[in-house]
Order: structure tokens, then C-alpha cells, then sequence
RNA sequence: GCCCUCGUAGCUCAAUUGGAUAGAGCGCUGCCCUCCGAAGGCAGAGGUUGGAGGUUCGAGUCCUCCCGAGGGCGCCA
């Protein structure tokens, strides 16, 4: 893996290189021995470390010590390592030239930062945001869509070629129930409004419900005639309902004109909802990505047919189901009233994605909920070979879970009524709180943005509210679930969004008026001469190994980490280097050009997470 | 009942995938701008990593069993 992940353009990848080389001729043996390279944890111990002699000893019968000592002897250092040395146990703790860390800096001052693209040639399909027609979205939408958005930036950066699937939930009888409702009301789909569209969802939802165990349970526990009745009532009520939203599903799958055109109306309504709440939130998701279950439903027949003339798929109870290895629950893919089920769907999802696309990663963002559900309908697809691209490659089909947005109380995020949070709402309200805070800071006179107009406050106000939702969604491990709390979100303190902002917007104060100062340094070779500067260095040139580690990873927290410890490691810098005010021209030169490279390094970290940098806040 | 995930400082989270003395932020104590927006910096208190075993040079991380929280379990999506 480390060969994937790091780079010439790293100290990590020079060593690992080196080592590995050294390991052999220590050895005397042919093999591709992991040097297990790490960054030391502490900066006693230098710069980097390498820990591969202990484990390799081990299994050799020799003493950890003495081979750590043949490494360092078969190692050719060059003028890119200082000192070598064995510590503790076996490991070999290595500082690094400071002479050779300008080299590479400027060497990765490139356009790309030295991440280079190392996914050129691979395709990926991230399936995100999946959205369900007639409902707005709510806080459950948020994570899949920043999280796959982020996903999907890291592979676009790292040269994959990226499809984003919006899946959207836009077939099936909860739409038919709402068509339904609103026939049953006369609305004029035509006009459809967003209250419209909620009202019939919500009648739909009650008049179609049925509580046939509630039924069972009345009876067997020797209830009174008058509940059962009455529940009796209610699910005859229901069936009724579900009979004529199921017509209406019949309408609409034979392609009747009318149908169609209202089921495009609601979709086009949802939609319109949709994106503006989208805009809100900087993602790259548009019209373009929606191929919701509607694209899939004609496909559904030949999906169960392909399983059942590969004998995989059987029938049991008059459904059709999929027997999978270890799982006492097969898989169902035809109901015995001869209906399909989302399982269908999803394989017929993961045909196109692979077969057609030729997806070498399919990353499903979606609820934790639905871990099972994936697992069973990944392994149908292994078991029937759409797991293969056209071209044979076996694709990794990943489903990526994440946990539940929770209010103060520690429960699911709900309104004081009870109610989902809507999307909207909630995004309203961090931007509203961030433009408060902006505008606090503007107050003061120091600030560049004193002075500044409504409209530029409230731009910048807007970028740093959305910022601090995104970043603590994005900060912590994708699997836990995580508490909301606006306050400790949009605090300029800790590790959270406004905070790399700011550290940003700081960085832009000083290369502003070092050209204000009419001071050059564009080419300048950087030069590290202090503690700070070196630590400084190593942080950067960390940069490209972490964006590829995240990638391949998938997990955007470790990029928040990073660029957490880039902007301490720069506090440092700052607190004990001065850079305009340097003794001489050239340290004042050198000390902008490592500015230049955070604040590009920071800038660059931040789109990936699709979080925006204003220069000013 | 079966299966899955999680459990780390008072609170919110990390821990480079098995490496050295478990690290940050908030809160708490004490210093530091006549200096590039004090965003902070330095020092300190705070831990039996839910518990008990096991694997090995080495475990928050891996294996087993408990405890606790959440979630999922064929004709809904």
C-alpha cells in the first residue's frame, strides 16, 4: 500500500525506497519487504521512523537490534538523510537533511501539489445523496451527500474518471400512493407546489396505513369486539387505498400519457427543491447525476430472469430468491405476487455501474441501516459475476455506512414538535450564524474585512456557516454517529472548518502585504534553518501521500486531521519565525514561500472536502 | 432469539491500520503581543482505553467471554 499511497516527491516514499533496497541486502534474500516507514511521533525520535526490523527478526530468529544495525549499514544515504540510528527495541529512527526538504519542497510546489494521478485510466461510480421524490430533504441526506461529494472530489483530484449516481427514490408504490392522494384532491399537478407535494405525501402515508399485526394481536388476545372492528375498519381502509395507488403504479408502468405527466410533474417540483437546497451546500450535483429506480424498472425482468437461468436464482413460497453462503436469509428478488423489490434494483444498479460503466469501485454512501441489505445484494452480484468489468477487472464494490445525525438529547435530530429537521431549514440557520459571526469580526478595525459591504459579509458569512457543517460531518470517523451542536461547529477554535478558514484567510493577510510591500518571491528556494521551519516542511510534504491514503481509504477525517496538524504545525511557524520582519531579504523570501505553500496547501485540502477559502473573514 | 456497529480525559473527538511515554479542542490553573488580525503560543492538572482473560518482543487496535448503547433481521424502500 505504501507504494500506492506515497511518492518520490516525499521523504516517505525516498525512504521507503531506500529501505526497502537495504532490507533485502541485510536479509540476503529476495523479497518485497514492507519497510514500514511512519512519520515519528515524536520529534525526539527525528523525522521519520522505520519499524519493519523487529517483526522481520522475529521470524528470522535474529535479534531485532543487530538487524536494524545491518539495515542502516546496507542503507546509501545520500545528502537526503542525516543520522540513522537504532532505538528501544529495533526501530531506526532517521532525521532527514534540511537542505534536501527545500529540494522537495520546490519540487512539490507544482500545480497538483505533487498528489499526481496515480487513479488515471480507473473509473469509480459513487452512489450519493439519494434523495426521495415528494419528500424534502431532511438531516438523513445531509451526510450522503457531503460525504460522497468528498469522496467523489478525492478520486476526481487523484485522476479517477467519476460517475455520481444520485439514486433517486422515484418508482414504486409510495410515489403511486402520493399520485394517489393528490388525484383524490384534484390538485393540479401542473401547479404543483412544495406544500402540495407534502400534504399528499403525508395523507397517503396515514390512509395507507394498515396494522394488520395490531389486528392479529386484538384477536389473540381476546380484545374487545369494538377494537377489532375498528381495526378491521382501518385496514380495509388501507387495502382500499393501496389497491387504487396500485392502478395507478399499473397506469404509469404501461406508459399512459397522463400518468407520466403528473409523476413528471412531482419530480419535477421535488427537484426544484432539491437543488436549491444543493446550492446551499457547495456540491457538485446537478441535474446530470439523477438516474433514480425508474431508470432500472424495465430492466428488472432480465435482472430475475439472468438469476433464475443461471439456476442461482429459485423459487421458494412463489417468490424468487437468492441463496447466499452463511446467510440463513436468502436474498429476494421477486415477490410471489410477481413485484420486484429495491434488491432487484440495486443489482440491476450494479450491472450498469460495473458491466456498463466499467466501474473498478462502486462506493455506495448510504445509511448504516442498510449494511445488511448491501452485503446480501453484493454477494448476489459476485455469485452471478456483475462484479466484473467488460474488460474482467473485479470491482470493488463498497458499501460506504455512515451514522445518524443526533439532536442534544442524543436521540435522532428532530424539531421541538417532533418532526425531521428539514435540510433546508437547518442550513439556514448555520448561515445565519455564520454571517453573525462575520459580521462581529468586521466590527473590529483591524480586520481586512472592515468596512467591507452587506453583500460581501454575507458571502463570506454564508461560506463560513456552511463550512463548519460540512467539516464537523466531515472530521470525525463517517461510522459514529455525532451529536449537532452549531455552537461548537462554528467556533474559530479547535479542529473545525471556520478555524482552517481562518488559518487560510491569516496566510492571505501576510502574502497581501508582502506584495502591498512590493516584496518578491515567487521562485524563491525555501530554506529550512529552524525547528519550526523543518516541522513545517515535513507537514507539507505529507500533503500528497495523506490526499492518496484518504482516497483509497475513504475516509475523509484522516484529510481534516492533516490539514488540522498543517495549521498547528504553521501556528508554530508564525509564533516563533517572524517572515516579513526576518533579519534577511532571503529569509523573508524563503519564509513567504512556505506561507504560499500552506495557504495553497490548505486552499487545496479544503475544495477536496468542497469546503470554499475566502481570503478575507 | 440471531446478526451487525459502537464504547478512549468532565464534554466533543484523534491515535499514521500491531509500534516507543494513548494525543488534540472545549472547560480549569499560570505565564506570553511597544512585533506580520492573540486564529494562537508555552507550561500544568485531568486516563486501569466499559470489564475479564488470551495471542507476542509490543494490544486502544487481533481472538474469546461478559456488561452497556444503538441498529438490522423474506415478499416495504
Amino acid at each position: 500500500m505504501s507504494e500506492t499511497t506515497t511518492t518520490d516527491l516525499e521523504p516517505a516514499g525516498k525512504l521507503d525506497r531506500l529501505f526497502r533496497r537495504a532490507i533485502e541486502v541485510a536479509l540476503d534474500e529476495q523479497g518485497d519487504f514492507d519497510p514500514v516507514i511512519r512519520p515519528a511521533q515524536n520529534p525526539e525520535f527525528g523525522d521519520y521512523q522505520c519499524n519493519a526490523a523487529m517483526s522481520l527478526a522475529k521470524s528470522r530468529g535474529l535479534k531485532p537490534r543487530e538487524l536494524a544495525e545491518r539495515i542502516i549499514e546496507a542503507v546509501e544515504p545520500g545528502d537526503f538523510i542525516q543520522t540513522m540510528e537504532v532505538a528501544g527495541p529495533g526501530f531506526i529512527n532517521i532525521t532527514i537533511d534540511p537542505a534536501a526538504l527545500g529540494e522537495m519542497l520546490q519540487e512539490m510546489s507544482g500545480p497538483d501539489l505533487g498528489v499526481g494521478t496515480p487513479g488515471a485510466g480507473h473509473v469509480i461510480c459513487v452512489d450519493l445523496c439519494g434523495v426521495n421524490v415528494a419528500k424534502q430533504m431532511h438531516v438523513g441526506h445531509l451526510r450522503s451527500t457531503i460525504i460522497g461529494d468528498a469522496i467523489a472530489r478525492l478520486h476526481e483530484r487523484t485522476g479517477w474518471t467519476v460517475h455520481r449516481e444520485n439514486h433517486l427514490g422515484d418508482w414504486g408504490l409510495p410515489i403511486a400512493m402520493t399520485m394517489s392522494s393528490l388525484r383524490d384532491s384534484d390538485t393540479n399537478t401542473a401547479a404543483l407546489t412544495l406544500d402540495d407535494l407534502n400534504r399528499a405525501y403525508r395523507d397517503a402515508q396515514l390512509s395507507g396505513r394498515s396494522d394488520r399485526r395490531g389486528l392479529e394481536g386484538a384477536i389473540a388476545n381476546g380484545c374487545g369486539p369494538h377494537r377489532v372492528i375498528e381495526l378491521q375498519e382501518q385496514n380495509a381502509g388501507a387495502d382500499e387505498v393501496i389497491g387504487r395507488a396500485k392502478q395507478v403504479l399499473l397506469a404509469l408502468q404501461s406508459g399512459d400519457p397522463v400518468m407520466v405527466a403528473e409523476w413528471n410533474d412531482l419530480i419535477q417540483c421535488t427537484m426544484n427543491e432539491v437543488f436549491d437546497t444543493l446550492s446551499m451546500l457547495n456540491v457538485r450535483i446537478g441535474p446530470e447525476h439523477n438516474r433514480g429506480e425508474s431508470f432500472y424498472s424495465r430492466r428488472l425482468p432480465e435482472v430475475v430472469e439472468a438469476f433464475v437461468d443461471a439456476g442461482i436464482g429459485i423459487e421458494d413460497d412463489g417468490a424468487i430468491v437468492v441463496r447466499i453462503e452463511g446467510q440463513e436469509r436468502p436474498l429476494l428478488i421477486r415477490k410471489s405476487d410477481g413485484g420486484f423489490l429495491y434488491a432487484t434494483t440495486d443489482l440491476a444498479a450494479i450491472r450498469h455501474r460495473v458491466v456498463d460503466l466499467g466501474s473498478e469501485r462502486v462506493v455506495y454512501v448510504v445509511d448504516a441501516r442498510q449494511r445488511d441489505h448491501f452485503r446480501d445484494v453484493f454477494a448476489g452480484a459476485r455469485l452471478i459475476g456483475w462484479d466484473r468489468t467488460g474488460e474482467g477487472i473485479r470491482s470493488d464494490l463498497h458499501h460506504l455506512p455512515f451514522g445518524s445525525v443526533l439532536g442534544a438529547d442524543k436521540k435522532p435530530l428532530k424539531t421541538r414538535s417532533g418532526d425531521n429537521f428539514t435540510l433546508r431549514a437547518l442550513l439556514e440557520e448555520a448561515i445565519s450564524r455564520g454571517v453573525a459571526e462575520v459580521a462581529a469580526r468586521a466590527a473590529d478595525e483591524q480586520a481586512p474585512t472592515h468596512g467591507m459591504d452587506e453583500a460581501g459579509l454575507h458571502a463570506i458569512g454564508r461560506a463560513v456557516g456552511i463550512a463548519a457543517v460540512k467539516y464537523a460531518d466531515l472530521s470525525s470517523g463517517v461510522m459514529k454517529d455525532y451529536v449537532f451542536d452549531l455552537d461548537r461547529m462554528i467556533a474559530f477554535e479547535g479542529n473545525t472548518g471556520p478555524y482552517m478558514q481562518y488559518a487560510h484567510a491569516r496566510i492571505c493577510s501576510i502574502l497581501h502585504r508582502a506584495t502591498e510591500e512590493g516584496v518578491e518571491w515567487d521562485h524563491a528556494a525555501p530554506e529550512i534553518g529552524t525547528i519550526e521551519e523543518k516541522q513545517l516542511a515535513i507537514m507539507l510534504l505529507r500533503y500528497p501521500g495523506t490526499v492518496r491514503e484518504t482516497t483509497d481509504q475513504l475516509e475523509p477525517h484522516r484529510l481534516c486531521t492533516y490539514l488540522y496538524e498543517l495549521a498547528n504545525a504553521y501556528s508554530s511557524f508564525y509564533q516563533g519565525c517572524p517572515v516579513l520582519k526576518a533579519d534577511r531579504p532571503e529569509i523573508v523570501r524563503s519564509r513567504l514561500r512556505l506561507c504560499e505553500l500552506v495557504k495553497r496547501t490548505l486552499e487545496d485540502g479544503l475544495e477536496l472536502l468542497g469546503i470554499e477559502a475566502p481570503d478575507r473573514m
